[in-house]
RNA sequence: GGGCGGUUAGCUCAGCUGGUUCAGAGCACCUGCCUUACAAGCAGGGGGUCACUGGUUCGAAUCCAGUACCGCCCACCA
């Protein structure tokens, strides 16, 4: 670098870096004699794109790989992305619809070609982006959930939970998604209030023979275009108002269909009529109270939501259309008795947004209890713990509630389930098609291969995901544990810490501890880590619909990396939302301009042989002991995981103690050269704040850590050691803020009278002694004099702590302004003082406190006292020189 | 309905095991400065009865209870 401009340009630094620690395979880790540190990353969905809650995440999850390279271990992160079967085969689908191209009509294998050829070409492009932000993922490593080897333990894990027992085939009530055609699970279904009407419904009582009596009951319904499913009116069996109905039999409106009245204690007395229709097929409660009373079950709405031939009527209708058909109908016919409107949770499909059918189908599952048992000890012995620490009781609580897991979705892109259907409907579940032929075989001798009908269903993406932490290092340990972890899972695994959103905590993180428990016997990661959700400024989610999702390539673009990262950084307390907005990135490249021109005064320093200065020597000697102690704090941030209170730290020490202070104090005259040792110190620290921030802003340190002194090809600041605190001494520290806090009593002065900063000016200090005076006078611009007597109050006086100063200013007070000031905060004192004294006065309060605090006390009130005394004195001397 | 968390300066937040030299930080704001590293800057400054009400205590932003509002999770009375 030979000329520095004034401004930083981030753009023409960063591809620069990036490419050099790629090409020097800086990212790249294997396994050694060191300490391992690692991370897998939360794989993005393959075809997605970099959103500001990516920026969030790998930021972190970046600034932690970079500390723990500097702090000497050996870091490793691994990315990868993931096959995200439905919001994938969504995508492919709607490409295919508007090619007017449907995926049943082309087929499976067809349909896959499309997908894998749209996974060509959008997948990854995520992790290109992830390069601009600066993440230092171990590339050679990248992973993919559904490349060959990963599905492979997918399926092996399948098949040695089906053969543990702990998967099964079972039909159940599931939540079907009739635009996705797919089963999805309890989770992915979002309860919305939705406004609809509650219709109230006469059936007849029935004459025993199939014919209306002028009898009827009331059932209230939101559903009415379920009735023709309903097997029974169920009413609550101490309802007295219902009593007469005991034994009777109904009939359905519009196709006087005969069902029973039945009694069951789940039907609220106070809710509706008390009458409740039951509809085994169509409502998960309705199909429990069926499963109690032995009803029949019947299916009347199809996989598309529209009504079928079992309705009898309304056939072919979808399922909202029907709707409102049928209750025109049954007001035709006499059966409506009232509509009244009503708001009640309905769900909705996460992905499609469709309404959630309540349908049974066949489905597999895995059992949970155990895994769930296991799971939950983990965390709650803390062999993984959570940051916050909240989530815990989150976590506990739907561990002990888990419910079985559906792992079959109805889809074509993702690994396929390994069961094998022989003829007469019995299966086999076996790894591959060869095993489950054997298999086959060993039931019924005569079956061939083409005999066997493998499973149409794939499992669900979670099903791969929670195998991560672990397949992708060594993709042949899920499934067997007894298969002895090859080098990488021996020496990666457990990995260190998770960074994640609180909203996949059941999704993803208790299942990856699942199953980490499961097949290596040990928690998947030592701390998880929180993020928020990333908000705009007015508390709104990011979306695309909303558009106030600001496209994080253009922030990098006009920014910088290093900028949008502290931007992030700087408003992420673990666990809160973030709010995001454009001026903390501006703080960012603020700050990075900060650095930059700091940068280029250090550099400019012309050194010769001359000596050190007292208030450079001072400065030195403070600024380092200044490091050593922010380095503590620092550290003790980055412990506790608060990462934006390290970032906070940092900068201010690096602008406040090493531009404001610092710099300021060592700064010669304008053209006037440095000693060498002051300049030796003046780049040390330099580098070691580079060193500091580097992980936050990979960078612009690198640029300006190449520069600072000869390196060699293939150096980098990513490797270069965390700067450690070294032992100081706290008195170093307290003078230099005693003669800062002079420094700013005479600057204060200066403004209040328009003195400008080069006006020369003397200070008195009463005192026999006062530390770092020629660091007071080169800062403030004074000549300091210790006095005894301050003189005649003809100047502006001021306190620091205890001490009294005094700067001469003939003619240039207002005596009066002076004596108002002195007399209010006289007042202050004394209110103050009597505040302690009240206290100090307080038998109880002797009695009782600690030693310590009434110590304090009495520090404090022989302070006040003392201040009192300056400031009377003070004020007479105003008053007399009136 | 059940559970969890929150309510501190205009904004975003920090305040650990209770002690009025702790009511703080960053940003924003106000005033004065183009002082040759930086106007993406420098120097200085104002601003909060710590949601409300009680209680415990010698003493509470800090502990307890209740109230109000906000957020999240779980369940979902047809």
């Amino acid at each position: 670098m030979k000329e520095l401009a004034a401004k930083y340009s981030a753009k023409e630094v960063e591809d620069k870096w990036y490419a050099y620690w790629q090409d020097h395979k800086c990212f790249h880790s294997e396994p050694n004699e060191k300490e391992p540190y690692t991370i897998v990353i939360p794989p993005p969905n393959v075809t997605g794109i970099l959103h500001m809650g990516h920026v969030l995440n790998n930021t972190l999850n970046d600034v932690l790989i970079r500390k723990a390279r500097m702090d000497g271990k050996n870091a490793c992160w691994v990315p990868g992305t993931d096959h995200a079967s439905i919001a994938t085969e969504s995508k492919v689908v709607a490409k295919l619809k508007s090619m007017g191209i449907s995926k049943e009509e082309i087929g499976r294998e067809e349909f896959l070609k499309h997908a894998w050829e749209w996974k060509e070409e959008h997948g990854g492009i995520i992790l290109q982006q992830l390069r601009k932000l600066g993440c230092s993922c171990d590339w050679d490593r990248t992973r993919f959930t559904m490349e060959p080897a990963l599905s492979e333990a997918v399926i092996n894990t399948f098949v040695y939970f089906y053969k543990k027992g702990w998967i099964y085939k079972g039909v159940r009530m599931v939540n079907w998604d009739p635009e996705a055609l797919t089963a999805v699970s309890d989770d992915e279904v979002i309860h919305k209030d939705t406004q609809s009407h509650f219709y109230h419904l006469k059936y007849f009582i029935s004459d025993g023979n199939g014919n209306p009596t002028d009898k009827y009951l009331v059932i209230a319904t939101t559903r009415p275009e379920t009735i023709m499913a309903d097997a029974a009116i169920c009413v609550n069996p101490k309802d007295e108002r219902h009593f007469w109905l005991k034994g009777k039999k109904v009939l359905i409106p519009l196709i006087n269909r005969e069902i029973p009245v039945i009694e069951d204690d789940y039907v609220e007395m106070d809710f509706g009529t008390g009458c409740l229709k039951v509809t085994p097929a169509h409502d998960v409660h309705d199909y429990e109270i069926g499963l109690r009373h032995n009803l029949p079950v019947l299916e009347i709405i199809d996989d598309h939501g529209r009504l079928n031939e079992k309705a009898q009527i309304l056939v072919g209708e979808d399922r909202f259309v029907a709707r409102k058909k049928i209750v025109k109908m049954l007001e035709e016919a006499g059966n409506l008795l009232k509509v009244e409107d009503y708001t009640s949770p309905v769900g909705y499909s996460e992905r499609t947004d469709a309404v959630i059918e309540p349908k049974l189908s066949a489905q597999w599952f895995l059992k949970m209890d155990q895994l769930a048992k296991m799971a939950l000890e983990t965390v709650e012995c803390g062999r993984t713990r959570f940051i916050p620490e909240k989530y815990v009781n989150t976590y506990r609580h739907w561990m002990e509630n888990a419910r079985d897991w559906c792992i079959s979705r109805q889809l074509w892109w993702g690994q396929r389930i390994p069961a094998y259907y022989l003829p007469d409907g019995s299966y086999v579940v076996e790894a591959t098609a060869e095993a489950a032929l054997k298999a086959a075989q060993a039931i019924n001798p005569s079956i061939k291969a083409e005999d066997l009908r493998q499973d149409e269903d794939v499992l669900d993406t979670w099903f791969s995901s929670w195998l991560w932490p672990i397949s992708v290092f060594d993709p042949e340990m899920p499934g067997h544990p007894d298969h002895k972890p090859n080098a990488d899972l021996a020496y990666y695994y457990p990995t260190n810490d998770l960074v994640t959103g609180p909203d996949i905590i059941f999704f993803w993180v208790a299942r990856m501890i699942m199953a980490g428990e499961e097949f290596m016997g040990k928690e998947p990661f030592s701390n998880v880590y929180f993020t928020g959700i990333v908000r705009d400024k007015i508390g709104r989610k990011m979306s695309k619909t909303l558009g106030n999702s600001p496209n994080p390539l253009d922030l990098i673009e006009n920014y910088g990396a290093d900028a949008v990262r502290i931007g992030m950084l700087l408003c992420s307390s673990a666990g809160n939302d973030i709010f995001y907005d454009e001026a903390q990135i501006k703080q960012g490249a603020a700050f990075c301009n900060k650095i930059w021109n700091s940068y280029r005064l250090v550099k400019g320093f012309q050194v010769a042989d001359i000596p050190q200065t007292e208030s450079q020597k001072v400065a030195v000697e403070w600024f380092r002991a200044k490091l050593s102690e922010t380095i503590g704090t620092v550290e003790d941030h980055y412990s506790k995981f608060r990462i934006s209170d390290a970032l906070m730290t940092i900068y201010k020490l690096f602008w406040d103690d090493y531009c404001s202070a610092y710099l300021e104090a060592i700064k010669p005259a304008f053209g006037q050269p440095v000693d060498p040792e002051t300049q030796k110190a003046t780049l040390g620290f330099f580098e070691a704040l580079l060193k500091l921030i580097h992980p936050v802003m990979p960078f612009i340190t690198e640029e300006l850590w190449q520069d600072l002194a000869e390196r060699k090809e293939g150096e980098t600041i990513m490797y270069a050691p965390t700067p450690k605190a070294e032992p100081y001494d706290t008195a170093v520290l307290d003078n230099f803020a005693l003669a800062m806090e002079t420094v700013n009593g005479v600057r204060g002065i200066r403004n209040q009278r328009n003195i400008g900063p080069k006006e020369a000016l003397s200070l008195k200090i009463k005192a026999g002694s006062f530390p770092c005076i020629p660091l007071i006078e080169k800062m403030a611009g004074v000549k300091v004099e210790l006095v005894q007597d301050l003189g005649d109050g003809q100047g502006a006086a001021f306190l620091v702590r205890t001490t009294e100063m005094g700067i001469p200013l003939t003619g240039m007070v207002n005596v009066e302004e002076e004596i108002e000031k002195a007399q209010k905060d006289l007042e202050y004192q004394q209110k103050f003082l009597a505040g302690i004294r009240g206290k100090l006065s307080n038998e109880r309060f002797v009695n009782n406190a600690p030693a310590a605090v009434i110590e304090n006390e009495r520090k404090k009130e022989a302070d006040t006292l003392s201040r009192i005394e300056t400031l009377e004195a003070k004020l007479k001397q105003l008053k007399e020189s009136k």
